[in-house]
Formats: structure tokens, C-alpha cells, sequence
DNA sequence: AGGTTTTCTGAAAACGTTTTCACTATTCTA
DNA sequence: TAGAATAGTGAAAACGTTTTCAGAAAACCT
């Protein structure tokens, strides 16, 4: 059917063909102003006949918007990123975008990113330092921020979930049900904002039992496998006493899980193990992970339709925040 | 330090600011010819000053090419994609580019999807039909496949992994060593040439070791948790008798594992199970997998290193086979 | 029937770069 | 010292769209 050109066709020569000037064929391939039905027909058979299909840079040149959504992040490894990936990619989708996936491993996020690449960015916590960020708000260009409160000179909207109260549901089904006591808790990454809230929660489930909080049982676990592996080994070396574990999220769950029985102490009879996040696997490990399941894809999907708001101006809301829930297992102690 | 314009800096204003014309400032920015050193100074202090970056549409509209690879796959869920996707990232990444991801869950992937978007795609097995490849193909748009032989008429290099070669180390293992005989073998989705493969591979382990093939022990589970679940809980209804599931996928197995357990047989005691890729969590499940390494990520580096090739015009290899390792954890019967 | 609105279309400017070509000043060659 | 090569720079065309403006033809009014 179409040539066997080289070079795709141009708007110009669908004009030409169509026996119209360019305007007229931008007009019916956009619906941005009326023409003769006939016309119409007859530019969409020249389209047709050339397999034209217009150049994305110069309509973006002219029109100064890209029609992708970028999203910042470290590291799409893990059990945690997949299901957000997966939610922002659909959202994304919906929303009629494409989708701009900018993965920093270490390096530093570039001052400028993104700033006519995209027309709009999704940041996941702690992909962007500060100053930064403020950068991108003095220009007004529009950001969601994931998992992360922005600063106070910089409003942008941000969505996260209810990481306070899930963590107060996990450590206070361990000392209410299972009775324990002595509860250590893994941080996450430094500043990382989930693990704060967390660490918030468990401390105030504590308090709310009138367990006083014990510094020996904050060790840092990386929400990591391997990292979190390694905490517990210590602690056990360290002689600290302890019957439960609240791991921070589920991929340190089994790094903890794992370390507890090489060690010899078996779980959840010795000692109680629980995650957050409700991860896929999280139901398949031995013993089957108690934790709370955050609506992870939920959680990207949501970003993308703030993002959109705002880019076509519409109100939007300044955050959301969204529930988190239960899930019963194994781990902990239940049957 | 830069001004508060809404606007950011064009070339020409730069050009203004440092009292050279815009061609100059193309060329310290790009390396292109050479310039007095002086000048160059000055035009670098400008660029500073007024934070410019280049518009990359404009760019992209002279050059003609978008420095982004783009990558077509099915759906990022399963515990196969995200390592995928991290390989490929990490290698667009290398090699300077930008990554742009389509996911068409059930929409027919468009005619003429990334023609000017992107530099080059990465297809996944599935993503695209015979007549949309071959129309590439003409073109002469380049092209990688994932996981997938190219049609005879458009030779478009591709990278798997030796499927073949794993299940049969898979199936003889399970033959040699726990004396099973009657093997059921879960096949993934239709026309999945991974499936095809290891299918190739069963049979031939069989046949090694003279066991005539069943048709009776061969279904469909889809490389799917719950339709592989599913599909033996049918083989068990319908008193099919097996000591043994290569359940096709890492994933299956898992679905495999929970249905046997269910239907109160006990793995590997009652019959073996094993999967095949090796994704994370397979150590973590009960009892931990046996299974075949596949490298998933580096399948996906190397796609993209095949893929920059082309699009330099260097030589590159038509097809690379990435080596698999069998790997023996318990759920097949070892310690 | 004459004026006014409406409908449809085209010319041309703009978007922000890269690149070719030509030109001047400088350095080299013999 | 004259001529030739070289180094450094600028003017302007090109890339392929969208959009503003204005004009022609057709339809509508009274």
C-alpha cells in the first residue's frame, strides 16, 4: 500500500495529494475546526494511501508539550516497585500519555531533567534532593510526589499510604494476640518517610499498651533482604533478647525470616515476624508473612490522575492518603 | 541565579548574552567543531547563567532521532518482568539513551507505534503480530526481539535463553535422581516460544531415558499461578495418576505447589515439582524451588546492546542464547 | 437585491535547534 | 613575501508541524 519510501511521509505531501493545503489536513487529523465533510474524506484516504502519521517532535516544538509523564525513581528491583510501575503505567495509559521511566541508580538526578522532556514528573521518595525540587516549583512545572511529603515552600501534591496506622495494627496484633513484648522494629533507608511513620505507629501501639520503647530494638534493616538479614544476626550476636520482629516492609520480612532460622529460632514460635506491603510472594514464604497490605498499584495510579489534573488545570487535590489494611497470616502466630 | 522567566532560555538568548551567534553555542554544546577557547568560556559562562538546556524537540526535528529506545511488552506483572525491565534500563542507561515503555495490555499494539518516537524497540514475545513486524521490518526501523525467533522474512536479531537445554537438565534430574516417571508438563500460553522450547526439552529428557511420551500429562498452565493451579486440580479430579510437575514457569510452580498441598499430597514427598527461571522468590517458597537459572536481566542488557549496535551501524550478532543453570533446592526432593 | 454573517480554506509565521556554506583573519609553505 | 592552507565564526536554510489571520464563497437576513 504505502510506498516503500524511505523517508515517512510529510503533512506536505498528504496535502499535496489531497489537493489541500497543510492547515487543512493538521485541521482534520486534530478536530481543532470544522471542514467540508468531503474533504475531510478525502484528506483521510490521502492519509490512508501514505501512511502518514505526524512527527512528534515538531508538533511538540510548536505546541511546547510532550505528551509523556515521566516518573523518577532509584531502582526498579524489589517486590515493592513492580505493582507501582504497573499502576502508573496504567494510569498513565488511561490518561492518553506516554510513559518516561528514569531510573537513577546513584548518580545525581540532573538539575534540569526533564524539564521539556516531559510534561509532567512523578518523583518517588527520595529520587530528588530538596533544593532541587524547589528548582522545579519556582518554574511551575508540574510534579507528584510519591511516598514523600514535599517541603513546605513547595506544595506539591503528593500521594502515600497509611503507614502510621497499618504499623499500629501489626504491633498491636502481636502484643494483644500473641502476647509479646519485646518487639524489635527495622528502619528502612535513612529518611526514607515510610519507615518514620512506621517507626511512629510501632512506638505508639507500644505506648498504648504501656510498653515502654526500647532503643536496643531499633536496628536498621533497609527494607532490604539482605540488609535486614544481617541486623537480626547482630542483634542475636549482641545477646539482645527479643520475641517478635516487625521487619519494616516485606522484603526484609525474609531476610528476617531467613536469619531467625539459620540461627535456630523458629518462626513464629520463638519469635513473631511481620512486613508491610502484602508484596505477591508475601503469602508463598514459610511461614506465609503476616503483614498490611498497602494498595500499592493503587498508590501510582492515583499520582498519575493528580498529575493530570493539574496539568489540564483542573482543582486537585493537595494529598491523598490511602488505607491500609490487616492481612493475617502465619507469621505472627495465628493459625 | 537564573531569572524567574516562565519561559526557559533559548539558544539565541545565549547567543545574545555571550555576543556570539547560535551556531557557536551549538557547537561547544555538542563537541562539533572547534572553538577558540576563549569563546568557548564565555559561551559556557552563559549557559550557566541562564540555565539553558536544549529544546530536545527541536533537537529531535533536525537530527532526526529521539535518543530514546523504546520497549514493547505485554504487562509489567509477574515476577518476570521486573528483572526484564531492570536489565533494559540498566542498559538504555549505558549506552546514553532514554527509555520509553509501552505496555499494551489487550489493545492491538498500533500500526505505527514509535516510528518517529523512538530510535529503536525492544519487543517482547507477543507484543506484536507477523504483519506489524514485517512492516517494520521494511522500513528498515531497527528492531531487537525478546524471547521470540523473528519470522523467516524479516530477520531482526533476538536474545533468549536456552530454553531447551534447561528443561531437559530439569526433567532428567527429576528421572535420575527421584525416579520419577510420570511427568506432567504445564504449558504456558499459546504460541509462547519459551513454552515451545521447553516442551522440546521434556520430551527429549524422556526419550533419553526411555519413557514414552503422554499426551495425558500434558496441560496448560498458562506461566500463570492461579491457571496452573487450576490446571492440576483438574488433572487430580480426573484421577490422572503423576509423580512429578514441570509446572513450565517459576510462577506456575508456585500455584502448582499451593494446589497439590490442597488436594493433600505432599511435595516433594508424593511429587516433585519444579519451575524454571529462578525469579526471587523461588528460594523463599515452601519448599524452595527447584528450577533453572535463567538471566533475565542480562537478557534484557543485552537486547539493548544489540539494539545501540544497530543503531550505530556496527555489526551485530543475529541472534544470542543466554546459558541456563539448573538449580536444586528441595521442591523437586533434594536436602 | 444588498448587506451581513457564517463556513470553509490557504498563506505564512512561529517553535528552537543543527548544519552547510561562505567568509575573514591567521598561520603556514616555499 | 606572495600564495595557499587553516582556524574560527556567522548567516541562513532546514526539520515538520500548529495556529493566526485574512480572504472567498456561500448562506442568511430584511
Amino acid at each position: 500500500m504505502s510506498p516503500k519510501q524511505h523517508r515517512p511521509a510529510t503533512i506536505i505531501e498528504v496535502a499535496k495529494l489531497a489537493g489541500v493545503s497543510p492547515s487543512t489536513i493538521s485541521r482534520v487529523l486534530n478536530g481543532t475546526a470544522v471542514v467540508a465533510p468531503e474533504t475531510a474524506q478525502r484528506v483521510r484516504e490521502a492519509i490512508d494511501q501514505l501512511g502518514f502519521s505526524p512527527h512528534p517532535a515538531a508538533r511538540q516544538l510548536v505546541m511546547n508539550r510532550t505528551n509523556m509523564i515521566g516518573v523518577l525513581l532509584q531502582e526498579i528491583s524489589g517486590a515493592f516497585f513492580p505493582p507501582m510501575l504497573k499502576g502508573i503505567e496504567a494510569g498513565v495509559r488511561e490518561a492518553g500519555y506516554d510513559l518516561l521511566i528514569y531510573s537513577r541508580q546513584n548518580e545525581q538526578a540532573s538539575v534540569r531533567f526533564g524539564e521539556h522532556s516531559v510534561d509532567g514528573l512523578i518523583i518517588f521518595a527520595g529520587s530528588m534532593d530538596e533544593a532541587s525540587l524547589r528548582r522545579y516549583y519556582e518554574r511551575e512545572f508540574p510534579v507528584v510526589l510519591l511516598h514523600q511529603t514535599p517541603p513546605p515552600d513547595c506544595p506539591y501534591p503528593f500521594v502515600t499510604v497509611e503507614n502510621k496506622s497499618g504499623a499500629e495494627m501489626l504491633v498491636s496484633h502481636m502484643i494483644e494476640v500473641h502476647h509479646r513484648r519485646r518487639i524489635v522494629y527495622l528502619q528502612g533507608p535513612e529518611n526514607h518517610e515510610d519507615s518514620h511513620w512506621r517507626e511512629r505507629g510501632y512506638r505508639e501501639a507500644l505506648q498504648a499498651h504501656n510498653i515502654a520503647f526500647d532503643p536496643a530494638l531499633i536496628a536498621s534493616g533497609g527494607f532490604d533482604e539482605v540488609e535486614a538479614g544481617d541486623a537480626i544476626e547482630n542483634l542475636l550476636l549482641d545477646g539482645v533478647e527479643f520475641d517478635a520482629v516487625f521487619a519494616g516492609d516485606d522484603d526484609a520480612a525474609v531476610g528476617v525470616i531467613a536469619a531467625l532460622k539459620q540461627a535456630g529460632r523458629s518462626v513464629p514460635q520463638d519469635v513473631s515476624v511481620v512486613g508491610f506491603d502484602d508484596v505477591p510472594f508475601s503469602r508463598y514464604i514459610s511461614p506465609p508473612l503476616t503483614t498490611v497490605r498497602a494498595p500499592i498499584e493503587q498508590v501510582g495510579r492515583t499520582a498519575v490522575q493528580l498529575l493530570v489534573k493539574c496539568l489540564r488545570n483542573q482543582p486537585c487535590e493537595a494529598e491523598v492518603l490511602l488505607p491500609t489494611e490487616l492481612v493475617i497470616r502465619q507469621s505472627c502466630g495465628c493459625e
